[in-house]
DNA sequence: ACCGCACCCTGAGCGC
DNA sequence: TGCGCTCAGGGTGCGG
């Protein structure tokens, strides 16, 4: 689910529910791969502290505490930070699972926090469980965000440019490296290469300084539209509040195989590249 | 330092 | 209806 604006639009919706709130109780699941801090000592952590703020580091999350503890989060794949009692449209059951007295507690629901000004708690539900929640102590960093590069937000062509000279990987795996750029994943990489004329599969090094230019804007631009729109609700994104994405009616190539191309109609191609999906006009990108 | 690949986990969709 | 297969927007760790 989550690239960039997908955690953008979580930590702007979740921001104003959490900021300020003092947590009353903490619910974990089972220890499991989720949990990079045993969840016995995130619940015993976080119970009784204040949330000061609600921050993104490419596709992180940091929930920064009142005693200079923080908390780092990651969607993974399939992650869902929402409100309790948040109604989605799409998946209606999901949210409100836990709360509606359904059979017992939804398993995918590894993390429920309760406030001590009443309703509603935050919830971290994982089907995969390829999330992370991991408690850092005050000024203790986080190898993993030590590594994320510039936030893709505010890409920058030469950046890129220069990051590339080295590099024997396609284009394509270039943009997905967040120690170059932090934030782009598989669908906004496919649609910035579109935008740009540029098939996924060439070298990093066989494009020019001037593509590498115009592929920053772009991907600044696909990125801003996208949080504007609530970012992609493809398989399994909702937004803090229940809504879906509407980014997904607005693609152009991602999980389009088969359909014309909306500027020159030639079917769009799916590939490989990395292990991971790849969707391109091969007429429009050279 | 870089690269490719296996792997982490669960569910949906498809062909038979 | 059921089975087996493929696929899925993430990242890490390993050996070459």
């Amino acid at each position: 689910m989550p690239e960039l604006p997908e955690v953008e639009v979580t930590r702007r919706l979740l921001a104003p529910n959490l900021v300020g709130r003092r947590i009353e109780s903490v619910r974990c699941g089972p220890p499991s791969y989720f949990f990079l801090t045993p969840p016995r000592r995130l619940a015993t952590a976080l119970t009784g502290r204040e949330i000061r703020a609600l921050e993104r580091r490419g596709k992180y999350l940091l929930m920064a505490l009142d005693d200079e503890r923080s908390v780092l989060l990651h969607l993974g794949m399939t992650g869902q930070l929402f409100m309790a009692g948040a109604v989605s449209p799409r998946l209606m059951t999901l949210a409100n699972h836990a709360e509606a007295g359904a059979p017992g507690p939804d398993r995918h629901t590894h993390l429920e926090l309760e406030f001590a000004d009443g309703p509603p708690g935050l919830r971290f539900r994982d089907v995969r469980k390829f999330g992370k929640v991991r408690l850092l102590a005050p000024g203790q960093g986080d190898a993993r965000l030590d590594k994320l590069g510039p936030d893709a937000l505010s890409a920058d062509g030469e950046l890129l440019f220069e990051a590339s000279r080295q590099r024997s990987v396609p284009v394509k795996t270039l943009l997905l490296d967040q120690g170059v750029l932090a934030g782009v994943g598989n669908i906004y990489a496919d649609e910035a290469l579109f935008m740009s004329h540029i098939r996924p599969t060439r070298g990093a090094r066989r494009v020019t300084r001037k593509e590498y230019l115009l592929l920053a804007e772009n991907v600044q631009r696909v990125l801003r539209r996208s949080i504007e729109t609530g970012g992609s609700s493809i398989s399994d994104f909702i937004a803090p509040d229940g809504k879906d994405g509407q980014f997904q009616n607005e693609r152009q190539v991602y999980a389009r195989e088969g359909e014309a191309c909306g500027v020159c109609r030639t079917s769009i191609v799916r590939i490989v590249i990395g292990q991971r999906s790849s969707h391109y006009c091969p007429s429009c990108q050279r």
